[in-house]
DNA sequence: GCCCTGTGATACCTGCCGGGTATCACCGCG
DNA sequence: CGCGGTGATACCCGGCAGGTATCACAGGGC
């Protein structure tokens, strides 16, 4: 039984995700019928229809969905083969000079954490280098698979943890953040309703995975975006309680009682070997 | 950045496995020479030394170390893509005929709860079919990582659930098995310090991995040895609670008193998004 | 009805590279 | 000092990945 070729499950993906084998021959920067030909081969090798050519594009058969997922998380393990073999490419006397690590975080979430676990961390003897690397909301998931990081710092419910080994660190609760003349910044606490059915004061939306859900709240991709648009009374959100330290005077954070807890964990990727690896786990979990 | 291809993977692999040029291209089915140019253009394209060639063989570098794990990950993954892909073969309209579901089970583990599972879910509308695919001990993890299974029943602290979403099943305490005219067998309980230091009745050694860990007790491949080598009074087991019901009249259990706990859990990979899996799920956790 | 446009499929050619055979360079060993 | 066994090198060949040109077909204007 012959197995796919990484060049296969990259042209295959293409298309999948084109919805479109001229586009998907561009983005491989090859031709159209070259592709056409690969995918044909790649459907008579599985024996196994994956794409419904219509007029106007293709669409995925449920084998294809199949080979979309499963081909997807193929390709990031050999990108993480790679990045990772790279990487411990100076150490090359087993059990000495122990490589970087890639520590992958949310822009601006957790400061203190943070700041506590590497000052911990680097007090340890003989403890690696860290690489922060900052990233957007949920891209930490992707980091871990693909290789570019070998260690984040994950929030649930926001990310989910499948898939890796994780050691919860820190629990929080979350707040609503108002304009500070707002009348419910007056109350003690709120509840997810209170700030749910404010006409005034839609929640705003942060894209996933590139695209917004619909909404009436304005979209936003950063923080600095939605600290302004609070302090401008359009808009309120939900974050934890550790987002205080970006608040503006404009803003009045007031707890919520009823949001889910918002846990901190750092995980990694559960086939992991890394020594240098273990000892930040081990750092942390000492935190 | 250019990617791996999967052969380059391969190749890597059996030569890191075997130590030995010519014994890998043996195992591959080619020649000698393309298989060390073949690894030679790897080592260039990643910019990494990852074999130390010696007169007598070849020896891993740490890179070498990095990418013998991850490239084993990445061949799984592309392995798991081509089966599952298969085996969506037939369903192609979307949400329409779920497929086969394939349930790696520990050959004679868990009979009860897998006939009640089994039972239960065969109860739920619409449920697939479900083939069973017995296993020894410990290769489940790999069955479900390569495509070759869906989902698993597996058994901590013996399996490990790294990388897997899993759900408890059941909890159970574990006994000795001795012959049933030794001494200790007359007691009501012991702790596993009584069992592992019975002069007469050393602990069988199961192979993990294909290897047998050194040891005086004798080497078993299968629960028909062991019970048979328990009979004739030449070692004693530690099994699980429900291994009691393949226990012969010539066998006593004795409950350990400090023995971990095993529990089993039905496990499936964490990205799975099947749902024939989901209903199987819902099914054991309703037991 | 017509052609025009844009889709994926086909035909055919070419150059590269993966793989084979023969051989070399090295080294430990009897 | 040959001999066996290691991996590396030299060289050749065939297949296949990829390109260009073109086709077949379905809509959509006019």
């Amino acid at each position: 039984m012959d197995t796919l070729e990484t060049r296969e499950l990259r042209y295959f993906v293409a298309v999948a995700e084109e919805q479109h084998f001229g586009r998907a021959a561009e983005r491989l920067g090859m031709a159209q019928p070259p592709l056409s030909r690969a995918i044909q081969q790649l459907e008579r090798r599985l024996g196994v229809c994956l794409l419904q050519r219509n007029r106007r594009g293709v669409r995925l058969t449920g084998a294809g969905e199949v080979l979309l997922h499963e081909g997807r998380a193929a390709l990031d393990a050999a990108a993480a083969a790679a990045r990772r073999t790279r990487r411990a490419g100076g150490a090359d006397s087993p059990g000495g000079p122990r490589g970087r690590l890639v520590l992958a975080v949310k822009a601006a979430a957790s400061h203190e954490l943070l700041r506590k676990l590497l000052d911990a961390y680097a007090a340890e003897p003989g403890s690696a280098e860290i690489e922060v690397l900052l990233c957007g909301v949920g891209e930490q998931e992707e980091l871990l698979r693909d290789g570019r990081a070998d260690v984040a710092l994950m929030h649930t419910p926001w990310n989910s943890l499948a898939g890796f080994d994780s050691e919860a660190l820190a629990t929080e609760g979350q707040v609503a953040v108002l304009p500070a003349g707002h009348p419910l910044a007056a109350r003690e606490t709120l509840s997810l309703a209170d700030v749910r059915d404010v006409p005034d004061l839609p929640l705003a939306r942060w894209p996933t995975h590139g695209t917004y859900a619909p909404g009436p709240g304005p979209e936003i991709h950063n923080q600095t975006q939605l600290a302004q648009l609070i302090a401008l009374g359009r808009t309120v959100a939900v974050v934890p309680d550790s987002a205080r330290s970006w608040l503006w005077a404009e803003h009045t954070a007031v707890p919520l009682t009823d949001a889910p807890p918002v846990v901190t964990h750092i995980a990694w990727p559960a086939h992991s070997r890394s020594l240098a690896l273990a000892g930040l786990v081990r750092a942390a979990a000492r935190l």
